[in-house]
DNA sequence: AAAAAGAGAATGAACATTCATTTTTATATA
DNA sequence: TATATAAAAATGAATGTTCATTCTCTTTTT
């Protein structure tokens, strides 16, 4: 009997040319014939790993925010003093946007539009617990001022976000000073 | 002979069925017939006030832009100090957003997406120059740090659209005193 | 040889745009 | 003031295209 052997090459260079499709026409202005030509398989291929087209997406955005969570919190420990840690998972983040520009802009996209639906948002924001929990015992010491997460997001990743994409766009050309500049700002927003 | 006579209420009431549509489900997924039937008109009405489906939302953004702009700047007089200048301009946006958020959800939308074209898009940029200008001056006059106006628009104008669009979707409430409190951290994170 | 993976060519629905008519409007004339 | 008329405004019903999805057949894998 056959074994379940789909190409996970197949299945990432679909996930691949969503991204770059998407990023630049947007959701709905993506036909799966072109994912299908730049993956280099049929469009019919598309359907043996992908429910239909709703399901690509929602996968790939699951898969982008993993992958980008992972990178923000992988070398943070739950021990950190929270000023410590906070500095290291926003570098971590600086670093990931920085790095990976075309995955950054993609989630900013999949974050501003209806393109995803609401069960694979919910899915992303759970990614996210770890920086929510280090807030929350930085309220409780006394260290972070005592603010709702959304308010914090907004100081302090909100604004990285918009230079990283800013740049993408070839509209302003960062440097390490900025960055620095701009964690300081963060944590000069939020701390008690 | 007849004059030229379009009712203005119509083309209002397209204009306004766009931006309610498109908010909910984006640019590509929103179809004339559904903006048509909103707008109590005909599909084929639709061109006669607007050449085709690009152009209406073209237009309707580089219109909600300008009536955005025209607010936030209504009350600034050139000669104000640099500090009380911003402070005026600031409010006066997040009070636009905060009573007008379908526009400001559709305002971002549609900054952070390849929906508008790139003409569009530069009109809707060059409606911000009094308050690009204001920054140079404080920039030379020594009140605000060196930082490109990219860099000031991160910290200070983004996390506000951020903070609207989160009270729009139901995640916080904001009150006055996170209106004054976001202020305050804008401020700090710009000037010298 | 049998089961899965993959392909290219249909299929059918959705939708932007156009067409052929009808309705409204504004004014010139009675 | 009422009426006729010509131009614009508006319409609902085509039209043709694009595209997601499916179908049937071929190739690959074990």
């Amino acid at each position: 009997m056959a074994k379940l052997q789909k190409s996970i090459d197949k299945r990432n260079a679909l996930i691949k040319a969503t991204i770059e499709l998407v990023n630049n026409n947007g959701f709905h202005a993506t036909p799966l014939s072109k994912v299908a030509k730049m993956a280099n398989v049929s469009p019919a291929t598309i359907y043996l790993y992908f429910e239909n087209k709703q399901d690509l997406v929602n996968k790939t955005y699951i898969e982008v925010k993993e992958k980008f969570t992972a990178y923000a919190f992988e070398t943070f420990k739950e021990d950190m003093a929270v000023e410590e840690g906070f500095k290291l998972i926003w570098n971590r983040i600086a670093d990931f946007k920085f790095k990976h520009c075309e995955e950054a802009m993609f989630l900013a996209q999949c974050d501003n539009t209806p393109m995803i639906d609401e069960p694979s948002r919910e899915v992303g924001i759970k990614h996210f617990q770890t920086l929510l929990d280090l807030w929350g015992r930085g309220k409780k010491e006394g260290l972070i001022k005592p603010m709702s997460d959304h308010i914090l997001y907004a100081y302090t990743i909100i604004p990285l976000s918009f230079l990283i994409i800013s740049q993408k766009r070839g509209a302003i050309t960062l440097t390490k000073e900025h960055i620095e500049q701009s964690y300081l700002a963060a944590w000069n927003s939020i701390k008690a």
